[in-house]
DNA sequence: ATGACTGCAAAGGGTTTGCATTGAA
DNA sequence: TTCAATGCAAACCCTTTGCAGTCAT
């Protein structure tokens, strides 16, 4: 039997607060909230709630795990240059699943889409360096 | 001045040579054509071979990366129940990118769709078992 | 002669595990 | 009372790095 305590609760709500936090900065957070908390702590529940489908686990090229509390189905976007994880607001195509499954005869459960570019951000960023360059 | 050594060569063969290895993989299967390379080599020719775009890394939930010598866009398949990774046919969609970049202004470089599920034989093993079953 | 590359061993980052203890049911 | 969960430290896995020596150009 699972006992759902205050330390779940909290890595649970520090999640929710955070924008695809990795655990280190789920950890960070936590740590506001409940300073006795330990680290391990935060990995073996952020596990219990990916694993009871509360919270979702994104993996990411060249870095840590992130987590996303949205646990529904939605794609992300990776920005290559700063490393910040968004959501697309693309909706989510089950049909792509169905679309490819006959073929194989393979059993799909789920897809998962990572799109990467250059964030907004990031290109203003460069813009800015770019027109500052006064070398 | 890039060098393109023996080594190299023999790490980019082996990688062609299996199906989605791993490092670890590539390197047993390299240490058989040459055995005196070390496994720093092989990740160290690894990661060029990547950054040169003549191979593709891969990177699964909960595994080591995968590395695939077909290094043109197309989606992977990843077996939940034996790890094993599958080329999927499905044509790749460079349109979806454009699809969802419009709305949020940003720029989108790629976008890698993994699909799971559990693979057929990892299903006719599943039933297999299930008949011989006798509690 | 240069400097990219090698093999080795050691270090590194991220995550999990063993253990004695605590605390929710 | 019980056994899941905790905190800590040590262990673990995968990958990278430092270094002295090697080899292609």
């Amino acid at each position: 039997m699972r006992r759902n305590t205050a330390q779940r609760q909290t890595v649970h709500r520090a999640v929710a607060l955070l924008d695809h936090p990795s655990a280190e900065a789920v950890y960070r957070q936590v740590k506001e909230m409940d300073p006795q908390i330990g680290l391990a702590t935060v990995y073996r529940n952020i596990n219990i709630l990916a694993e009871e489908g509360q919270i979702q686990r994104l993996i990411v090229p060249g870095q840590a795990e992130r987590y996303d509390a949205d646990a529904r189905d939605h794609y992300h976007y990776l920005c290559d240059t700063c490393g910040r994880i968004y959501d697309v607001k693309m909706p989510y195509r089950p049909e792509l699943n169905e679309e490819f499954a006959p073929g194989v005869g393979q059993n799909i459960r789920t897809h998962t889409i990572l799109f990467q570019g250059v964030c907004k951000e990031c290109r203003q960023k460069e813009d800015e360096d770019g027109s500052d360059s006064t070398l």
